[in-house]
Order: C-alpha cells, then structure tokens, then sequence
DNA sequence: CGAATAAAAGACAAAAATATCTTTTATTCA
DNA sequence: TGAATAAAAGATATTTTTGTCTTTTATTCG
C-alpha cells in the first residue's frame, strides 16, 4: 500500500516525462514514455485519456504526433493531476475513514492528521509540472525502476 | 482514494474502540464493535483476527468472551496496527512508486515526499492506542459516521 | 454432560483496481 | 488517394480489496 494509487504513480511519472520533453517542442509517444517510466503501456494510455480530456496534457494523432504540454500547463500544480484522476479525498477526507473529516465532531486523529494532510496538499500544490525539467534531462532525477 | 485502505481504517477505529473499553476489564465482542465503529461485521472479525495474532489485541471465546488490550498494550504506537496489517511500505516506500526511495537515485518528488512522509510516520509513532480513552468515553471524539 | 455463546477459520461473492488486447478515428505524407 | 502512424476508444482479463455467509473450535454455565 503506497500512498498514492498506481494510477497516480504513473500519471505523475508520465507527466513528468512529458513535460521535461515538452520544452525542446517534441511529442513522445505512449510507448516511448511508458517504457522510460516503466509502466504497463496500455494501462498508461487510459491514464493519459483521462489526462487529455482534463486539460492537464495535450495530445496529437498520426504519425509526429504524441503528447506534450503547453508552457503555461508547465507552471500547473502536481495537484491538478490527482484531482483529475481521482478527486480530493486525499486533500480534504478523514485519516480514519470517517464520511467527512468535522472539526466539531473529530475522529481521535483529526489534529494532527489534518496537519500531514495538509502538508501532503501543500507539496503537490506548490510543486509545478514542469519544476524538474533540467533536473530530469541531465538525469539527475530519475523515473523509472 | 483516502490515505488508508479501509482495512486499516476500520482497524484503527476498532483498536480505540476496544482500548476505550479495556480500561475497566470489558470485553466487546464483534457485533458490538462493528456497530460501533460502522463497520461490515465479517470483513472486521478477520482484520481482528490478524491483529490478534500479531499481538496486538486479545479475545477470548465463548460467553462473556470477547476483545481486549492488555494494560501495557494501550502504550504501543498506532503504528504497529498499519505495521502488523500491510507492512511498512508506507513508512519507507517512493512517493512516485519506484521500487525503492533511494537518496542517491531519488524521484522528483524524494526531497519533499519524505517529509510528509515522515511526519505520517512521526504521527502514528508517537500516537498511542489508548491515547484517546477518555476523550472516547465520553463522548469527545467520535469513530463512526 | 449438553446447550448456549462467541471467536476462529474457511469458503465464496462482489466490487474496484490494474493490466492486456483489439478496433476505430484522426493525421501525415508519399 | 492510399498506406502508415499514433492516439482514442472499446472489450475483456486478472488481481486485489472489500464484503458476506457457513462451519468449526473453544469456553462458560446450568
Ligand atoms: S475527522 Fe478524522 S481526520 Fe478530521
Ligand atoms: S525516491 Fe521517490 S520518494 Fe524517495
């Protein structure tokens, strides 16, 4: 059980890859991310439908084509993607599993949880798709394995 | 998609509610736990079961039998529930899913998500089981709904 | 002992997440 | 125009998680 869902793994993986080769102007194909991220290809391809048609990525069809970002979709909050793939439980719901996180009637957890939740929300806020693009092509960073 | 998976939700919501009633030497038993925390009644006995066998809490059977925690066991960490049902994939694991986080090959997201991931950690650690007790009795804090 | 009680254990079912495969649609380019 | 390319879409399969039902085992107590 990791934090996030595999589905929220690859999506941030792809769109980081996305990104930092969305700035020289080219368009990876699914197989080309899929295989330098180390994800299921076709599972991926859902993602990325889901991607496309929330506005976080852009696509194009036929030969040349691919996926890419736009550069104002490179300054976008990390966030924006697991809200597009599976709402904001994450970023507003109670640690116990409660209905709905209360502040007048709180699970045992509530004060503090709220604090790493919010920390949590914090971080995918701030860090922006596009933050790690240099990092990512000289290899400082990596993606896959 | 909450932080937890329901199997450690639940078991988190049990846990303070037998704790909350082993301070006198009562033993609920499954039906009323279940009612209690707004639980499927089958699906909570086997998570008990796991609990139990890891130690973490102990039931006897037949009449007047029922769960319990022993007085030293309301000092352990919140965190030995997550431990002793999933493992602590949670407490070491990448962010982005990569097979390990690693500070010498680490994701985008290494230097941010290990925070937030260590102060989960430092919650569930210094939270213990019977932390909540009185709050629980009466009536402060909640765990169903 | 024997009936009643309650957890343990096992079998099964449903739902959700993850993964794979095939067909369709849009686009390029010779 | 027609072949090739690549994403979109649809169908299906597998695995994991979650949930339910039944049988067994241990214990109590009359
Ligand atoms: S009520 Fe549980 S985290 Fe707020
Ligand atoms: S390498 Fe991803 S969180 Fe450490």
């Amino acid at each position: 059980m990791g934090l996030f869902s595999k589905t929220c793994e690859y999506a941030m993986r792809a769109v980081f890859y996305i990104a930092s080769h969305s700035a020289d102007g080219s368009r990876p194909g699914i197989k080309e991310i899929a295989e330098n991220i180390n994800s299921p290809e076709h599972f991926l391809a859902k993602i990325l439908q889901k991607l496309s048609k929330g506005g976080i990525i852009s696509s194009i069809k036929g030969p040349n084509g691919g996926f890419y970002i736009e550069p104002n979709g490179l300054k976008r909050p990390l966030a924006d993607i697991i809200t597009c793939l599976e709402g904001d439980e994450i970023f507003t719901g109670c640690g116990m599993g409660l209905s709905y996180c209360s502040e007048s009637n709180p699970c045992p957890l509530h004060n503090e949880f709220k604090k790493v939740r919010n920390q949590l929300t914090h971080m995918l806020y701030k860090t922006s798709i596009g933050e790690f693009n240099s990092e990512l092509l000289t290899g400082a960073l990596t993606l896959n394995k």
